[in-house]
DNA sequence: TTAGGTTTAG
């Protein structure tokens, strides 16, 4: 009997072969070698009907995976099986189940190139003197046509991304961890560009054309699941890249842990088996702790300036602005905390309803897409849901206002992922936004924005500062007053005064080791300390060390200036300039600017002679973005700046202020707001201080100094508060939660009163 | 074919 079915073992070591026989590793296999005592054993994974070739003789192939060598593309080979030797397979072998051959023959495979399998294929039957031994892995059931069933439906082998190799086709799962939304090409095709990674750590950037937007794969979130089918792996700059081919298809899925399960695909018919929903679920999981999603949504409420972001929105009106840009007029049931820009366009050019345009005239804002995105953005339907990616907030004013507006851009090209993707119905966020959108009162809405900001919450009605305490009922300041401390109250009261009136003063920096209070350094001082510091030239010998390397030249300047830039490596590698931390000696104040616009930290340094060592405190230790860090002169204990090494030794550092002032031995100093608040309510007056890091104003207290978009908006909101000129019946009411507290000396005790888990809403 | 991630500069 040539096919021989071997009783089910456990231990593959005990399978009872004939003694003369030796196993053959597929790696080892080559045409015209002998192979008569050899046997090749390996999985099922994949098998094809049961067909009849054009001389009449039955043919069944097989495709059998290597366990021992997952990760060679030789790892798989196809096997042929012809005549009597076919039926009575194609009866009995599933996938899975372990098949052994001997007395087969070596042909070089036609399709090698093309599957990715084996350079040669097995060619066996009775005739060539094969036999077949087999060991079913499941208890069987199955009649011969229940098997020829299982064999329509291939089971697929899934790479591993750091298995790839050049000139493939594989079937592979990946974690989203970049992609470009589709957008039309400058061929004829659109075009989705898709980073994955998966538990192997490798990346993969695949490349996915199809004239057909629907086909490419449903993308919408980074740490979206995919499976890929019948993807090409080429080689590309060096790297393994992946680009459609013949027969490619995908299936997309939420990369949420405990969402649902569901395929996003074109495809009319796909597998999908219970194994395949453990990989999703498996992906997940390992997907949540390795792979930084965007983070949380922002809505229009919470755009800031010089922003770049997504925004997930409805589609309200649409028009032709010009030949190379495009008006999108969206709404997300927020408003945009700055006075928007308005695109001009004529009327008649302007596509959507008009009663709805005009109820929504201040909660929509106009998007102006330009370039590439002008033909999808013309093609969108008035009233779908669009997720917009890498929107511009530009801050801008133009000559006749008082005060800049935000503009939003959606520029040509598609850096950054930048473009447009439609959402389905379906879709979990959409879901969520339709039912936000519908709970909106435009009615009120339009009545609100008819008001100014200072006559808002004015007379007529309460305006309510946000606590987080609801529960509580209010106290009369009388009765907070006759009271000992310390206790927590809410409050009902009106802002009679505060300070500083000049709010920029009321920044501070706060030690939490040692509580001290003191003022920001302006500028001059640190303009100061660096010239100081330029005195010293850099040590040649301290350029370039194990964990960074150096650049030093002088300046054209009469001092002769000498500048030595040392750049940190990361895990031995230079990294992107927005991910890098420099150290520099003898920059200027602009020179510094220019550095931490392109990087993403900027530590001042000097020369000792062997070592580099941070300036005198009275410098920030680190700048980041506009963001000055200092350090508390008293409670620091500087630490030799060579333990930068211990972050950049970590895989992705964030360099951290926090962290980076760790390893210097840095006691950080905050950036708060400090103010006093007369609060007066009819049955009397307190003074409670506000201190608050950035929860109050909603407004990080580190960014008030260099952002004048913020501080108008704490300036507005404080005309709101307490609106100038107003006599106090007419200010408006806060609600807000206080707590008292004892201060007490050798002289005198005093009871103080503080402003906590408060926030300002602009309208609740 | 197209694009091959790493923000426009309106």
């Amino acid at each position: 009997m040539p096919v021989q079915l071997l009783k089910i073992i456990k231990d593959q070591s005990e399978i009872p072969l004939p003694r003369h026989l030796q196993k053959e590793h597929l790696k080892h296999l080559q045409e015209g070698y002998d192979h008569t005592n050899k046997y090749i054993q390996g999985i099922v994974v994949l098998s094809y009907p049961l067909t009849k070739l054009g001389d009449g003789t039955d043919f069944f192939k097989i495709v059998l995976q290597d366990l021992d060598d997952l990760c060679s593309r030789i790892s798989s080979i196809n096997v042929l099986i012809h005549g009597k030797m076919a039926q009575d397979c194609a009866k009995v072998i599933r996938h899975g189940d372990t098949f052994i051959v001997a007395g087969f023959k070596v042909v070089e495979s036609p399709t090698a190139r093309e599957d990715g399998r084996h350079g040669c294929h097995l060619e066996v039957s009775e005739e060539a003197g094969s036999t077949i031994y087999y060991i079913d892995t499941k208890p069987r059931t199955t009649t011969a046509s229940e098997a020829t069933s299982i064999a329509v439906a291939p089971q697929y082998v899934y790479t591993p991304l750091n298995c790839l190799k050049d000139g493939t086709i594989v079937n592979l799962y990946g974690v989203v961890k970049f992609f470009k939304p589709p957008y039309v090409s400058k061929g004829t095709d659109y075009c989705s560009v898709v980073t994955l990674v998966d538990p192997s750590n490798v990346k993969l950037t695949c490349t996915l054309f199809n004239g057909n937007l629907d086909s490419l794969p449903k993308i919408y979130k980074i740490g979206d699941i995919v499976r890929f089918h019948r993807i090409k792996i080429r080689q590309y700059n060096g790297q393994m890249q992946g680009i459609t081919g013949a027969g490619f298809a995908s299936l997309t899925f939420d990369g949420t842990v405990g969402a649902p399960v569901v395929p996003r695909t074109s495809s009319r018919a796909y597998t999908f088996t219970d194994e395949e929903h453990k990989t999703i679920e498996e992906l997940r999981v390992w997907a949540a702790r390795n792979v930084s999603t965007s983070g949380p949504a922002v809505k229009l409420s919470s755009v800031q300036p010089m922003l770049f972001f997504d925004l997930t929105c409805q589609l309200v009106g649409k028009a032709k602005v010009d030949g190379s840009s495009f008006l999108l007029k969206v709404w997300d049931g927020t408003k945009c905390p700055y006075p928007s820009w308005k695109v001009p366009v004529e009327a008649k050019d302007l596509e959507g309803e008009k009663v709805l345009l005009r109820q929504l005239r201040h909660l929509s804002v106009d998007i102006l897409v330009y370039d590439n995105h002008v033909q999808l953005a013309t093609s969108l339907k008035i009233g779908s849901f669009l997720r917009i990616y890498s929107i511009h907030a530009k801050q801008a004013s133009a000559d006749n206002e008082a005060v800049s507006h935000i503009e939003f851009h959606l520029h040509g090209g598609t850096c950054y992922g930048r473009g447009i993707g439609i959402l389905p119905e379906n879709n979990l966020d959409v879901k969520e936004l339709k039912a936000f959108l519908e709970s909106v009162d435009l009615a009120g809405s339009q009545n609100m924005e008819s008001m100014t900001s200072v006559e808002l919450g004015g007379t007529s009605g309460d305006f309510t500062v946000l606590t987080d305490h609801q529960d509580l009922n209010n106290t009369e300041l009388r009765t907070i007053m006759n009271s000992t401390a310390p206790q927590q109250y809410r409050i009902r009261a009106k802002l009679r005064t505060y300070k500083p009136q000049k709010l920029h003063q009321s920044v501070k920096l706060h030690c939490s080791k040692c509580n001290s209070l003191q003022e920001v350094p302006d500028g001059d001082d640190f303009d100061f300390i660096l010239q100081d510091s330029a005195i010293t030239a850099p040590n040649p010998e301290l350029q370039n060390a194990s964990w960074y390397d150096s650049v030093m030249w002088t300046a054209q300047d009469q001092k002769q200036r000498k500048i030595a830039i040392h750049f940190v490596r990361n895990d031995e590698l230079l990294q992107q300039p927005e991910h890098t931390l420099l150290m520099i000696e003898g920059g200027t104040l602009k020179e510094f600017w220019k550095l931490t616009k392109r990087f993403k930290c900027v530590i001042p340094v000097k020369s000792t002679e062997d070592d580099l060592e941070l300036l005198d405190l009275s410098a920030p230790f680190l700048l980041q973005g506009n963001v000055k860090y200092y350090g508390c002169k008293q409670c620091s204990a500087p630490r030799p700046i060579k333990n930068l090494r211990f972050i950049a030794a970590e895989e992705h550092p964030s360099w951290e202020p926090t962290e980076i002032a760790q390893v210097l031995g840095i006691e950080l100093l905050q950036y708060v707001f400090i103010m006093k608040f007369t609060l007066v309510d009819g049955t009397g007056a307190i003074n409670a201080y506000l201190f608050d890091y950035e929860k109050f104003f909603q407004i990080p207290a580190s960014e008030i100094l260099t952002n004048s978009f913020l501080q108008e908006k704490m300036q507005m909101t404080m005309n709101t508060l307490c609106p100038p000129g107003r006599k106090l019946g007419d200010l408006p009411w806060l609600e807000c939660f206080i707590k008292s507290y004892n201060v007490r000396d050798a002289t005198k005790h005093q009871v103080y009163y503080q402003i906590f888990d408060t926030t300002v809403a602009e309208d609740v």
